[in-house]
This record gives structure tokens, sequence and C-alpha cells, in this order.
DNA sequence: GGCGTGACTTGAA
DNA sequence: ATTCAAGCCACGC
């Protein structure tokens, strides 16, 4: 099974309005949070709302691999977030855990 | 099948 | 508080 489609089904379950981590995606998928990552590098041409998901302390570290830096944070704040210096302020108020959603 | 890599995380200096 | 290093695991070559 690759870990990249469970990956992806997480994500695309992220309910609007919602971000997690790698690491707490990685967490349910029982796998590294770097490939989590690695994973979203393949998502560039798949309909996934990469911008959803940000690292642990909710900073937008993968910007750079949009085609443009700035799109996600405007996806971002088009879907209610603050981000401020690539940073979500909210970010713990907003943080969706596909383990709780889940189970 | 081994080696390098990465949009991460955690803990220690 | 900030910086450094090591751990993590699947994928591609």
């Amino acid at each position: 099974m690759q870990k990249f489609e469970e990956v992806y089904e997480v994500v695309k379950l992220i309910p609007l309005g919602k971000v997690t981590s790698y690491g707490a995606i990685a967490k349910y998928l029982s796998t590294g949070a770097r490939m989590v990552g690695w994973a979203m590098n393949s998502s560039h041409n798949l309909n996934i709302p990469a911008h959803r998901v940000v690292n642990f302390k909710g900073v937008l570290t993968g910007k750079n691999h949009f085609s443009n830096p700035f799109l996600m944070q405007e996806l971002l704040e088009k879907e209610g977030h603050k981000v401020v210096n690539n940073q979500l302020i909210n970010f713990k108020e907003v943080f969706w855990d596909p383990r709780l959603a889940l189970e």
C-alpha cells in the first residue's frame, strides 16, 4: 500500500477552516513525519489542499513548494486563517487532528 | 537491495 | 530563548 494515497486521503478530509501538522498525519498513519511532506511533494498535480498542512509550529514551511510562495498564505487567509510571518496565529485553535477526528 | 533524500519532530547544548 | 544534531520512514535511483 502506498502511504502517499493515505496521506492524500487524510489531507483531503481536513475540514474547511482547519489545518493539521505533518506529524499529526504521520502519527495517524503510523509513519515518519518526513514521509508526509514528501508525499505532498508528489501531490502537485492532484487536488490536494496542501496549504492546510503545516509543521507542528503552524509555520508554512512548504510554501516555497507551491507555484507561488504567496499562494499558500493567500489560500489560508481565504479560508479564514490569520497568517503572520508565515505562521498561523490561531494554530492550536484551528488545528485538526486526524487521529481524533477519524480515530 | 543498499544509499541518499526530504514540505518534520524532538531533545539537548 | 536560539541553534545544532539526531531520529524518523517511505520512495527513487
